[in-house]
DNA sequence: TTATTCACATTTTTT
DNA sequence: ATGTGAATAA
């Protein structure tokens, strides 16, 4: 059982009496076990598994918490106990009390759809004002940021077009391009309430509202939440905390989290909460726990020099219960395909050799664009992998297409599933699907929509829509079938339109697709929670989070994850991905303070994920541009500028003869041989 | 009005 | 390398 291996500080938190408690732990420290062995404990002293509620920021950490739990009790006690993300616990609450909150019959748009929105809002309308354009998208990110951060519009303003300055002539330039924006922003919310959609943070506002606004809901969930368990504290944003603070009267907080590891600032966490805990939270304590049971010293002793260099102060020495083991190795490669072939060698030697698994391994990268070469390099040399982070099943283009057929018959206002379903069709385009939309949206219910599709569209494209639509009708109680018939339907359609790598990429997600529908109950339950889910790519094949339905066997895979998506994950061996200048930090960050900083802790976040073996990486070519950079008299911020020789061991690449050999082409001869130019 | 093509820019990070 | 946006052809 997990709670006889806690020491005694991490025991004196499981076991926490009093009202409200904020754990702060260091990386490593046992922050996930201290959740853990909490719930455990809880149950235990007969606490309902349901009247628990575990939040953490991805569906995997949640369900990693709750397995292990489940795991460190006996029998099927925990068999009730929820662990969601802070998303889809609302649209749970949503689904299940649809009267308290007055919500059904609504879709989940994702920020795709977000922008579909905005985009008709804003029709061909361009807010120009003194060079400086507002596209779309912009718009979407000001609102959200507005409403993360719960700040007025001239502030998300200032903080995402003018880059946080704070000066007369931007509060100037604020002041007349603010107007413009709040009218195409209204017309957005008066968009969305016609479509019925909810957006990720109305999520999170309609729960939110009604709690502070109605002592009855209060009261209704008081009876069914007695524990809040939250993970990752320093990640959340005032938007999370207004949703929680009414809770304060209803359950008893325990939240775990880690000021050094704040690494979403870009959704309006401020990891100053965690300072703020003890002043905003009535009744409550703090314990700090500092020993870390994950890496070796030499792993910890590069971490704490990096958030040492910080100007912030994070009062963070992380002290290696573990005691002693290898120096982190530096590696400078000259290319992204050097750096792949590094560690794809590195790897199968310790798997070969020094008889290591794949899953000893994680890789860890600030951006998944940055990620490619490296699956290239381990598809060719039949290295298994999954990626974390990155675009979601989802979120992909041909997907897309598939449920928006069945998300207008789920919401038949639903005009950007129109939109897409009727453009998906050869011949009609935006404008014609605009008037066909006009009509649909004027009836009352998805079955007159059915029963008139045809002569709406005319036409053989109306047949074949109209049928479409009807087959999804009549199978709306079961997801699975309603997902196969509208495949089987639009497949020559789609093969078509993704012909580029239809047969390599995009076929084989539909199976998938379909086992994915299979457990939803409902259309709308696909659509809402669905969207929400995570799934992760195994060798570039989807697979099913947390779920047995995954199309592959192999279970011993290297793990690839963005710094974002890896947190609370470890491995032995850990290699860290172009630590190079420009990078940490990012190049487009200089300039804030706060934005460098932020990079720091994403660098911290990764390096203590080690557990006895850390690899840096970084590319000789920036190196080298930074030093001329510094010869004209920039400084380049780049964190391991001043890194003290004796915290790392510089490696040389032994590996660099497996470049590829094709890397010069016929005009690339060397014809400067034979000639001495002295 | 729609479909295709070409040039251009453009890269966090997540729900 | 990929996707978006604008220009052009059908």
């Amino acid at each position: 059982m997990e709670n006889h291996n806690l020491n005694e500080k991490q025991k004196k938190a499981v076991e926490f009496e009093g009202q409200h408690l904020l754990v702060l732990a260091g990386a490593g420290t046992g922050k996930t076990r201290c959740i853990v062995g909490r719930a455990a404990y809880l149950i235990e002293q007969g606490v309902p598994p349901d009247k628990i509620q575990i939040l953490t920021f991805t569906k995997r950490s949640a369900n990693e918490i709750v397995e292990r739990v489940k795991a460190s009790l006996s029998s099927n006690q925990a068999q009730s106990l929820n662990g969601s993300t802070f998303h889809s616990w609302c649209n749970q609450l949503l689904v299940r009390y649809p009267n308290l909150f007055g919500a059904s019959g609504y879709t989940v748009i994702d920020p795709d759809d977000q922008l579909s929105v905005m985009k008709m809002v804003c029709g061909d309308q361009i807010i120009e004002y003194k060079g400086i354009r507002i596209k779309p998208q912009q718009l979407i990110d000001i609102y959200s940021y507005g409403r993360n951060t719960r700040q007025n519009l001239s502030h998300a303003i200032r903080e995402l077009v003018y880059k946080g300055r704070v000066d007369d002539e931007t509060t100037d330039e604020i002041d007349i391009i603010r107007p413009k924006i709040e009218v195409l922003l209204k017309a957005y919310q008066t968009k969305k309430g016609e479509g019925r959609y909810i957006d990720y943070d109305d999520l999170l506002l309609i729960v939110a509202n009604r709690l502070r606004n109605d002592a009855q809901a209060r009261e209704i969930l008081s009876e069914q939440i007695k524990h809040l368990l939250i993970d990752e504290f320093q990640d959340t944003n005032p938007l999370q905390w207004f949703l929680l603070e009414p809770f304060l009267q209803i359950a008893k907080f325990y939240c775990v989290g880690d000021d050094a590891q704040s690494i979403y600032s870009f959704r309006g966490a401020d990891f100053k909460n965690v300072h703020l805990f003890k002043s905003r939270v009535p009744d409550s304590e703090v314990m700090i726990l500092d020993k870390n049971y994950r890496s070796t010293q030499e792993i910890l002793d590069l971490s704490n020099w990096l958030i040492d260099q910080s100007p912030l102060d994070y009062n963070k020495q992380l002290v290696a219960a573990r005691g002693q083991g290898q120096l982190p190795k530096l590696i400078n490669v000259g290319s992204q395909w050097e750096e792949a072939n590094f560690i794809a060698e590195h790897i199968l030697e310790n798997f070969t050799e020094k008889n290591k698994q794949f899953t000893d391994h994680l890789i860890l990268s600030k951006s998944s664009y940055y990620t490619k070469p490296l699956q290239a390099v381990f598809i060719q040399k039949k290295i298994p992998y999954v990626t974390y982070g990155g675009r979601k099943f989802m979120e992909a283009a041909h997907i897309k297409d598939v449920i928006a057929a069945l998300r207008v018959v789920n919401n038949h206002l639903d005009e950007i599933g129109w939109m897409r379903f009727l453009t998906f069709w050869d011949g009609i385009g935006e404008v014609k699907a605009g008037k066909y939309i006009a009509k649909l949206v004027s009836y009352d219910n998805p079955l007159q929509c059915a029963q008139n599709l045809a002569d709406v569209i005319g036409g053989v494209e109306g047949e074949t829509i109209s049928d479409i639509y009807n087959t999804i009708y009549l199978n709306s109680g079961n997801v699975k079938v309603a997902l196969q018939e509208a495949y089987s339907r639009m497949e020559k359609s789609l093969a078509f339109k993704y012909r580029k790598d239809w047969e390599e990429k995009r076929k084989s997600d539909f199976p998938v697709l379909e086992m994915l529908g299979d457990n939803y109950a409902s259309i709308g339950q696909l659509i809402s929670e669905g969207i929400l889910e995570n799934a992760k790519q195994l060798n570039g094949e989807p697979v099913l989070e947390g779920s047995q339905l995954s199309t592959s066997e192999i279970k011993d895979h290297v793990i690839i994850s963005t710094v974002h998506s890896a947190k609370g994950l470890e491995a032995e061996v850990c290699y860290v991905l172009n630590v190079s200048p420009k990078v940490y930090p990012s190049a487009w960050n200089l300039g804030s303070e706060e934005k460098i900083e932020e990079d720091r802790r994403v660098l911290y976040v990764a390096l203590t994920r080690a557990k006895n073996e850390l690899l840096i990486t970084r590319d000789t070519n920036s190196i080298s541009t930074v030093h001329k950079t510094n010869a004209a008299g920039f400084s380049s911020n780049y964190f391991l500028e001043e890194l003290p020789k004796h915290l790392t061991e510089q490696l040389v690449n032994p590996y660099t003869l497996g470049k590829p050999r094709d890397i010069s082409k016929p005009n690339d001869l060397d014809l400067s041989f034979g000639m001495d130019f002295s």
